[in-house]
DNA sequence: CGCTACATTGACCTTGCTCAAGATTAGTGG
DNA sequence: CCACTAATCTTGAGCAAGGTCAATGTAGCG
């Protein structure tokens, strides 16, 4: 524990509702308990702003978040920035055959995971058959969500991209949550999500302003309401 | 056999030479032989601009390229266009957790593949935990270079792109081909590098244009030759 | 040789970026 | 709780990279 830098354990009990739902960005699975993986594992607290990683890193832990979001940042050597993708519960992290981190792990809001060390992971996954079946099948997954954000940024629009992107934290909170809102957590900045779509923060801005004032969605503090989720439907397309 | 459409068996003989590189897309990797795929699989030869498999169709097949490159592209439903990968000799294709093809595969040239029922191929890697344990690093391997190719598209200049994806191109055919070439091969058509970095065929057409006007490479047919790879090298940044 | 595909080039236009000025929100200390 | 500050967000004006449309050039192939 705490190697991490600004981490704090919260809890030093052993991790017991370990869930893993993705490798390292979203998915719509969900696969119950991983078995054997729990016990492995503690909880650990980050606060809002904190790292659970950093890109270049060695790829020392493998992470399950429980709560909050983490935004998952890949960094240029001239500091433009792309974000790969946002973590929520259920998601698994720093999977990956590299030996360092291929992008930085940040809390957006007070963030709990689990916290496994590498060794022991593999340990377990290489006695585990079937708990390795299940993280690759986790992981061809997470590649064809790759290909959708490819798509998004190869083909769509500023408006689509948008659209896609508040269905889709949409869907991830209606999975993580059991029940769909048309209200949208979004604890991450414009900045942030400009990352994310390949966009700049005005675009984003003036963007969501427009849809807000074509009464499409209502902004509220961290989030936004989409009054009509098939309008924003059939403007995602992709 | 040759229930995909437009393929023609070259070879009946079981497949000799199936090492597999890759599962959709690129990758460095070369893992030398994965000891019992050869024994299900089925050299397959696939004429220029035939299909090994479309989107939306029930993925019956794993395929393993030996010979040529395929195109992999996603349609949107009002016909853009999305170029996800190239696969070259060696790369694995068609392996998915749906039930259907995420993107189709076309030769973009002649192509000679290894074609593998889906259900030997599952139960074959279900009774093979090391074999799936290679899988699964070649799958989170994709994964970090998806986000290779996230980054480029959501924040790289068209210039900055089309260095980074001859480099790319020529990194590819210096592990196939066994040693680096200026040369680089390039069978696909502008259009198809367009599609694949998320530019218009002009774009790409008179980006070429330029770089060969400055004397930074040499437009030949089917490929171009780099007069100074550092300079590319520069440009890719990413 | 002539057809068809593909590639190149030019002129013009649009989307989204840049730069800059305010407005709002969040965080901090009194 | 409020005031002050810093960060974040919004909005506007102007600009530029890359897209669109259209014409021309070139290569492959029967």
């Amino acid at each position: 524990m705490g190697s991490t830098s600004c981490a704090h354990v919260r809890d030093p009990r052993e991790c017991e509702d370990c869930s893993a739902r993705s490798l390292s960005v979203c998915s719509a699975l969900d696969v119950g308990e991983l078995d054997g993986l729990h016990e492995i594992a503690r909880s650990t607290f980050y606060p809002n702003r904190s790292s659970l990683f950093r890109q270049g890193e060695p790829s020392e832990f493998v992470f399950n978040v429980t709560e909050g979001v983490v935004r998952l940042a890949r960094l240029l050597p001239d500091g433009r920035r792309q974000i790969v993708g946002f973590a929520m519960p259920g998601d698994f992290l720093g999977v990956s055959v590299h030996a360092t981190y291929g992008f930085s792990a940040d809390a957006v809001e007070d963030v709990a995971a689990c916290k496994f060390g590498r060794k022991a992971y593999e340990d377990l996954v290489a006695s585990k058959p079937h708990l390795l079946k299940r993280l690759h099948d986790f992981s061809a997954n997470e590649l064809s969500l790759a290909q959708d954000q490819i798509t998004l940024l190869g083909r769509c629009t500023a408006e689509e991209r948008i659209a896609s992107f508040l269905l889709h934290m949409r869907r991830r909170w209606a999975v993580v949550r059991g029940k769909p809102s048309v209200t949208v957590h979004l604890p991450m900045s414009r900045q942030d999500i400009a990352d994310f779509l390949g966009l700049t923060i005005e675009t984003v801005s003036r963007t969501i302003s427009r849809m807000a004032r074509d009464k499409e969605l209502t902004v509220v503090p961290h989030g936004v309401r989409l009054s009509d989720v098939r309008r924003f439907e059939q403007l995602a397309a992709a």
